[in-house]
DNA sequence: ACGGATTAAATGGTTCGACCATTCCTATTG
DNA sequence: CAATAGGAATGGTCGAACCATTTAATCCGT
């Protein structure tokens, strides 16, 4: 019902107060807040404490730190990758098994390919040709490549999950595919055929977002994302 | 394709590390770390530098401190809270609208209910059906009482995540609803029939999950999720 | 011998002053 | 005029000291 009140601590105060200057819009994304020892006077306090809270707003993503003169705390547009970040540390720290990752995956990714569908522009569609066509190089090349075929693999995803204009799609996306990609290398032994199934599944997508069938891109998508659970079979258990 | 590599700053490789010994398991949930005055010469540091490190590892998520003799710093169990609060963060930088939430929620509902309809086992769906009996008494009382009726129908979704034995659903499904839920005493103004709707909604997914019925309990689910969309109107675009 | 009050020790929180490392600007010099 | 050297501003680190909080041991009165 309540949180804790541990309000005692100094440096709480002043993350609080630059935390409420940034999102009131007193202080704007790009500005530069003053020197360290100038915060020091203002605030009152010590150089250490001062320090300690802007480690935690660096922290939550609110300000980057830059050294030399000139240098100092900027504020950031957008915190996203803290998110991003948080929920990695989030799937680690459970240990969260790959099965279970691949089965959300296959939910999101088909999500994303139905929105996108419905969303997509010329100038989208254009961009995921282009893509399509860069897989379809290093599928050509064999499977030698297949570590720049998933690169751009996951290009196409990230690409689609931008259409949906969904902040929520790109961090969850991107969270998900960047752990279960830890396990590619130590599951898959690549194969040109599965390079080739895969990039039939990818322009099988790339074609129903292009028409705009959001049913049609959603099974593509999930067939997609679970040839790959296919693939690593029983050993899907980590 | 490179990540910056300002690996100068000694408190951040003592966050690697700290943070490497929680991750691989060295340092278990409920574990105290060694005092600051013991880190700073297990780490060969000065104090400043370690509280620095610590703060991070608190911002994290991973570690809470606490004051006095036998105090210190506590490996936490999980860094949900994090990702709640960065969500919030992001929601109050305006970077992700409620529209944007609710759309992602709508998806993650729904494969919630279709997978839990394939999954749950006799005690889960009694389990269900008591929860519904606690939301038909909230409901019969009235309006008064829908904020009874919302922490029962946030129970229903808890439980319908839980039964797909996916941490991963568990996990985004609080961290969604915990941000959403803030709004709907700021947006809705609630009537009886609204609680009507919602309750039958509810039946509905928990006859079509007790039957076995994927397809239509991720429609259902959708329904449910979606009539709250369109209770908040034009209003979600906050 | 028991129970409450007092004291002591351990620990996190804060402060101060100093110095180092990096970066940018400026003045110097060839 | 350009390359270089130096200086100043700024973040990063260090060390020692002191304060505030908490727990446990100790002491004292009954």
């Amino acid at each position: 019902m309540f949180r804790a009140a541990k309000q005692n601590r100094i440096f709480q105060d002043v993350v609080e107060q630059i935390e409420e200057a940034i999102l009131s819009g007193q202080l704007q994304p790009g500005d530069t807040l003053p020197s360290e020892r100038d915060l020091k006077d203002m605030f009152q306090t010590s150089r250490g404490t001062l320090r300690e809270a802007l480690r935690v707003l660096e922290q939550k993503g609110l300000i980057e730190i830059k050294l030399g003169v000139g240098g100092g705390s900027v504020v950031k547009a957008a915190p996203l990758e803290q998110v991003c970040s948080g929920l990695d540390l989030l799937i680690r720290f459970q240990k969260i098994s790959l099965r279970h990752l691949a089965e959300f995956r296959e939910d999101v990714e088909s999500s994303v390919a139905a929105i996108a569908a419905q969303r997509a522009g010329s100038e989208d569609v254009h961009n995921l040709e282009d893509l399509l066509e860069d897989a379809r190089g290093y599928r050509d090349l064999g499977v030698d490549y297949w570590r720049e075929f998933v690169e751009v693999d996951k290009k196409i995803h990230q690409a689609l999950a931008s259409i949906t204009g969904n902040p929520m799609y790109i961090v969850v996306h991107q969270a998900v595919h960047d752990n279960i990609q830890r396990y590619y290398e130590q599951f898959l032994p690549w194969t040109p055929e599965m390079l080739s199934e895969n990039y039939q599944d990818l322009c099988d997508i790339v074609r129903a977002v292009k028409a705009g069938h959001n049913d049609k891109a959603r099974e593509k998508a999930h067939r997609h994302v679970q040839r790959f659970s296919e693939y690593m079979g029983s050993r899907i258990d980590g």
